[in-house]
DNA sequence: AACGTCACG
DNA sequence: ACGTACGTGACGTTG
């Protein structure tokens, strides 16, 4: 028999600073219990024990707490968030029919250690698990002690068995006691012995033993005689201490292990309270179902639509007559293939129509009429859809709504969009289980039921939807910006951009050649070979076998980063070659061969473009990333010279100059900044003139570089820390830098205090156009997620504000040069640089369009300024 | 799957 | 006293 018993105090409290904030539907926190539930679930799946229970604490009652409960919540300074989610975890817990104790006037630990003894007494097997380490004092042969630690977000378990424990302390479980007795425990407020911290007691314990033996001895110890003087007049605290630290192991209490033996959970009260707290995954974990009908509340509840096959010539027009008519229709393709289709006609009527090609007449005919603008539509990642269309030369138009995109603007720090999961959420409906997320989907020829029902889940979502982006003033952004962006981003993906593929490969064999040559330079030097790699064996070649020093360490060992290695290069031969190694690798892996992989049968590169990505609106590029080209270093400037226009053709770049910082002068309205912009300064220059306090004519190099990673970091939140770190200098002076900075760009200081202010307030930030995005970290109890909010807050704006105008920057210039004739086209975005791909001859003229339309995008009391250039190659015309 | 590393804006 | 810049994606190693 093995009994588990859990500290839920204990545990509780790490899940609620272990995890982000997460809210029921009605607001209510619920990040602690959910971290409960799932450090719960992990444990049983890892121990399988036989018996569960968790205690609690439960202090005395008194009659000066007349609102008893709210005490309880309240003593040791537990937060409302925390105390409100306690009564929820016990609801969990009883629905789940695990046993819990709590006792007034008794703790967790007391009730822990008693049970753990009649355990023991029985012979059964006890784990305690918690968070606390008072309890090791009871670990014995038969009572183990799960610690239960988190790390950024990750819980980690650490057993204490006997032997376990005397490995890291040096002495037996039970002088748990007797060490804290000597060096006591602030945050349980127990005074130690005056003088002796940690060090001092475990020596003391590891030496001497107990406090009996310590103190019956004490005049023939071999310690130093100040801190005999210390335990001298520290026995009473010593004793008191002692009493204080002892875990109480006879509470009289019932308790019996056959009480807490598993048992099924109950799933009707278990689903409802998941079902309200949003824990759909647990849902899942725990194999809840629904509860059976009945239950009155089934009026509310959204039941799956019925699904009509269209087999029929007459059924299929006078459904294509009532999608033309309707104000819109929820349109699910299998997107690859486009041989199915569902569509969901308004929501009045419950119905889903499916069309399979070879079982629907004339299915083409119907799917030409659909996809065109004579039918609204509102479907699920447009853009796919489109670059679809593109790829079959099909036309397409009147989509008015993308499911995908009016959830991201909603919440754009999601990592999932898929229809289920979006439905659910906002529609409390969710479609039948359908793998296309998986990526099988497009292989199945029979997509059926499931693919009806999303049709029907984007037809509820457009509604819903639609009334929170109004709701949340986003309606322009959508329907201006990331709506019409779909077209131009499919048409980007569809030209694709030319590569060298020739060329591409011999450079990668060079870069074999070169890789292979500074290998053996290495190992010559290492005298061994080892995978250059691997971290983990360079650093023991480094770190142990060479034995540099070692700067820095990582979770799992020595970090070998750049920074590391730069800091060592004067010291070993070897360090140069190891850089010249890994930058030769990572060339060869991810840009020369990796970018060979995706060459398509045209000769050239098509990236996906994610819309739905980003936290702050920019777009990513994947499948490959065109927008992590090198180009910074010398070598990697090679793969751009592979990235060509198509003979007759040139690619014109056009590139914002500075734009976030222009964007932080407009927004800040710092008058010294846009003065600068304003007469074209170099800003730079500008800044380290302003901060170093010296002529603009006399601004040195360094000073220059230097205020130019202070523009850097105030872009980001800056810290003193940081940006030292990042320049070289000490903390100290990089703070002077930071408030000198400050105190010339007064504007800069009060939109960094303003905008954590607003953030706090309104509990997210937005950009110029109204993208927002939700910062509940800035409601963090923990200092570092903390501050991250608030590096967000500042950063998040700037950037997103940058995104948004190079967004419209680009329906615009796609738009121009449609509408001047020209046959250019644009083919690659890189946050602050766009790239068109036209005939010599209209390389002027696109030239012109772009930085046109680039620095008219938005109408700012700086000028945006946007320089291009012309070349055969990405590398000539950067 | 997570981590370390490094490419870009 | 805390641990530190914002936003991404891909690759190789390791567990």
């Amino acid at each position: 028999m093995k009994l588990m018993a859990i500290d839920g105090n204990s545990i509780v409290n790490r899940a609620f600073y272990g995890i982000r904030h997460l809210s029921a539907s009605d607001g209510t926190p619920t990040n602690a219990v959910y971290g409960f539930i799932a450090i719960l679930q992990r444990l049983i799946n890892e121990e399988s024990p036989d018996a569960i229970c968790v205690t609690f604490d439960l202090p005395a009652p008194t009659f000066r707490h007349e609102r008893y409960e709210e005490y309880k919540a309240h003593r040791k300074g537990m937060p409302d968030e925390l105390a409100v989610q306690m009564p929820i975890l016990k609801d969990v817990l009883d629905a789940m029919n695990i046993t819990r104790f709590e006792l007034a006037g008794w703790e967790a630990d007391d009730l822990l250690g008693t049970l753990a003894k009649r355990c023991e007494e029985e012979d059964c097997e006890c784990i305690i698990v918690t968070g606390d380490k008072d309890s090791l004092q009871l670990v014995t042969e038969r009572i183990r002690v799960k610690h239960i630690k988190t790390r950024g977000g990750q819980t980690e378990t650490n057993d204490y068995t006997p032997d376990a424990f005397f490995k890291e302390y040096g002495f037996e479980p039970a002088k748990m006691v007797d060490l804290k007795a000597l060096m006591g425990d602030s945050s349980d407020n127990i005074p130690g012995v005056a003088g002796v911290g940690e060090k001092t007691a475990m020596d003391l314990v590891q030496r001497f033993g107990t406090i009996t033996e310590i103190y019956g001895n004490l005049d023939n110890l071999d310690i130093k005689e100040t801190l005999r003087k210390k335990l001298e007049t520290g026995q009473k605290n010593a004793d008191l201490s002692y009493e204080l630290a002892e875990i109480c192991v006879d509470v009289p209490f019932d308790f019996n292990i056959q009480d807490s033996i598993c048992k099924e959970v109950d799933n009707d009260k278990l689903y409802e309270i998941f079902k309200r707290l949003r824990f759909i995954q647990f849902i899942d974990k725990f194999r809840l179902k629904p509860p059976a009908s009945g239950s009155g509340a089934s009026s509310m509840v959204i039941t799956a639509p019925d699904v009509a096959d269209v087999t029929s010539g007459d059924d299929c027009a006078k459904l294509l007559e009532n999608a033309k008519n309707a104000d819109f229709v929820a349109v699910r393709f299998n997107t690859d293939y486009l041989d199915s289709i569902a569509i969901s006609v308004g929501t009045q009527g419950l119905d889903v129509f499916l069309l399979r090609r070879g079982e629907t007449p004339d299915f083409d005919r119907a799917l030409k009429v659909l996809l065109s603008s004579a039918v609204k539509k509102a479907g699920h990642d447009v853009k796919d859809i489109m670059r679809t269309c593109l790829e079959r030369g099909i036309d397409t138009d009147g989509w008015i709504f993308d499911t995908a995109l009016a959830a991201y603007l909603v919440s754009p720090t999601d990592s999932n969009y898929s229809i289920s999961r979006i439905s659910e959420q906002y529609c409390g409906y969710t479609p039948g289980e359908n793998d296309e997320e998986g990526g099988q989907m497009s292989m199945l020829a029979d997509p059926g039921k499931p693919f009806a029902e999303e049709a029907f889940a984007i037809g509820l979502l457009k509604t819903a939807l639609d009334n929170k982006l109004k709701e949340m003033v986003l309606e322009k952004l959508y329907y201006d910006i990331e709506l019409p962006l779909c077209r131009v981003l499919a048409e980007m993906e569809h030209v694709g951009f030319l590569v060298d593929k020739d060329s591409l490969i011999s450079f990668g064999e060079s870069l074999a050649k070169s890789i292979s040559e500074t290998e053996k330079q290495i190992f010559d030097l290492a005298h061994e070979t080892f995978n250059i790699n691997s971290p983990k064996q360079l650093g023991v070649i480094l770190f142990e076998k060479l034995m540099l020093p070692a700067p820095k360490k990582t979770k799992t060992g020595y970090s070998t980063n750049v920074e590391v290695l730069d800091s060592l290069l004067g010291k070993h031969p070897i360090i140069g070659l190891i850089k010249d190694y890994r930058e030769l690798s990572k060339l060869k892996s991810t840009y020369a061969d990796g970018l060979v992989k995706v060459i398509s049968n045209d000769g050239r590169i098509h990236t996906h473009f994610q819309m739905t990505v980003t936290a702050t609106g920019r777009l990513s590029s994947t499948e490959p990333n065109l927008q992590n080209i090198p180009i910074r270093k010398e070598i990697g400037g090679e793969i751009r010279k592979m990235f060509v226009a198509a003979e007759g053709n040139v690619l014109v770049d056009a590139d914002y100059s500075q734009i976030e910082l222009r964007l932080l002068a407009h927004i800040a309205n710092d008058p010294v900044m846009l003065k600068a912009f304003e007469q074209g300064e170099d800003i730079h220059t500008v800044t380290a003139s302003q901060v170093f306090g010296v002529p603009i004519e006399q601004v040195t190099s360094v000073q220059r570089s230097q205020s130019k990673a202070v523009n850097f970091g105030i872009v980001y939140g800056i810290s003193a820390f940081s940006l030292a770190n990042d320049i070289g200098v000490t903390p100290k002076e990089a703070k002077a830098y930071i408030d000198n900075y400050l105190e010339k760009y007064s504007g800069v200081r009060e939109y960094m205090t303003e905008i954590v202010r607003s953030a706090k307030e309104l509990g997210y930030v937005s950009t110029l156009f109204g993208r927002r995005r939700y910062l509940p970290e800035l409601k963090s109890h923990n200092f570092n997620t903390r501050s991250f909010g608030e590096r967000v807050a500042l950063n998040m704006p700037i950037q997103g504000t940058a995104a948004d105008i190079m967004k419209i920057a680009m329906i615009n210039a796609a738009t121009r040069l449609h509408a001047e004739g020209l046959t250019g086209k644009l083919i690659l975005q890189v946050h602050d640089e766009l790239i068109v791909e036209c005939p010599e001859h209209e390389a002027k003229a696109v030239s012109t369009i772009l930085r046109d339309e680039m620095e008219n995008a938005a109408k700012l009391s700086v000028p945006l300024v946007a320089e291009t250039r012309i070349g055969k190659s990405w590398y000539d015309a950067k």
